[in-house]
DNA sequence: GCGTAAAAGCTAATGGCATTAGCCAAGTGA
DNA sequence: TCACTTGGCTAATGCCATTAGCTTTTACGC
């Protein structure tokens, strides 16, 4: 009988594309044992168990979330490079749900850190630059930032907006809303574009 | 024997306290039974299993937050009722995370609605009243506060903010812009006082 | 008081899941 | 070719949710 030749990264990936059709709550080693056509035990020679293969799902969030926000923002500045990240971070969440919520257990489950790279905070801090915040005010507006982002794309995924309201003219309103607050923030200097890109 | 003398309602409160102690993801018919003294399958004669016991404890998270928030922002108006209401919430949400994390899952548990007094989403939109913000608008702008309010305080629950910088500060801030984001926002006719309530 | 019926609690049994132990076959390298 | 590593397996354990069905308490009408 041939081997399945799985590999840690295939596994993983397998999780994660369950996670996204699923939900993150139905994520097991058993189902993705039984995707993958394996036995569940078989799993462990790859996976450091169900809290070894929740890391790992979140990982790949870490990183593809920053990898779109990241390719969105390259090549502009101000109030439009926010716009392009806040715009790709709702997407990849849309797209992904079960890797951005395992995303969100990531500090829970502690040792493993995001790939430096395209870790999404840091790409959203690079967003920041060009509204003039002053550096002890960084963390402040970066956590202002993930915030807002955060908390729109999870209650809208958890089915948080019940009216039929557009809840994408929402979320044009609330970027619009954080382009303000950045460019009024305590010590901002730089005054940019505040046009929106959207009616 | 003696009978354990359990109702609904002592159920529910048990393992609002249990994931308030223990974190939601501790929640279980057998823990609860364990703090009750009881069988866990004698718990189906009070609850509707795992998924109606998740519902109680949602019900208890949407009303204690509404009351709350409500009880701060009474008798106080615009930004003075938003600063009020926004540390109630993120108080409540400290005090009792397990019931927190509990209600994000409401529209999930369907079939239930939370007491429409306390309704912490209806509670939220009496604050915005005295931010002139037009009827058509209103929608747009609770969500907004909403996302706002709710994004600090689940990443900060989840341990999302890692550096060392006051958090309480962060909240601080945040607010005051979201108190600017909404006297400016579009069709927004009243101006009143935008001072900070703290440096 | 008394007897009956509902309600509250119990034990037993089933099935799903994670996890560990230990076996065996398939590659892999000298 | 042969030994060793490695990937997959089955078996077994334990926890949890859930259902079925039993027993005893409690409430209530007489």
């Amino acid at each position: 009988m041939p081997r399945a030749g799985l590999t840690p990264a295939l596994v993983a990936e397998e999780a994660a594309r369950l996670s996204d059709e699923e939900g993150f709550r139905s994520l097991s080693l058993a189902a993705v044992a039984k995707r993958l056509g394996v036995a569940t035990p078989s799993l462990y020679k790859h996976v450091d168990g169900l809290a070894g293969l929740h890391r790992e799902v979140a990982l790949l969030g870490a990183n593809g979330l920053g990898e779109r926000v990241q390719r969105a923002a390259v090549g502009r500045s101000g109030p439009d490079a926010l716009r392009a990240a806040a715009g790709a971070y709702r997407r990849y969440a849309h797209a992904h749900p079960g890797r951005y919520t395992a995303l969100q257990q990531l500090p829970r489950l502690a040792g493993a850190e995001p790939d430096l790279t395209t870790d999404p905070v840091r790409v959203l801090a690079a967003v920041l630059r060009g509204f003039g915040i002053p550096q002890d005010q960084m963390v402040h507006a970066i956590r202002t930032l993930r915030s807002t982002l955060h908390g729109f794309v999870d209650l809208e995924t958890h089915g948080g907006f019940g009216l039929p309201e557009d809840v994408d003219e929402t979320y044009a309103l609330l970027v619009e809303g954080l382009v303000r607050a950045l460019h009024q923030w305590p010590g901002a200097t730089e005054r940019t574009n505040t046009r929106r890109s959207r009616g």
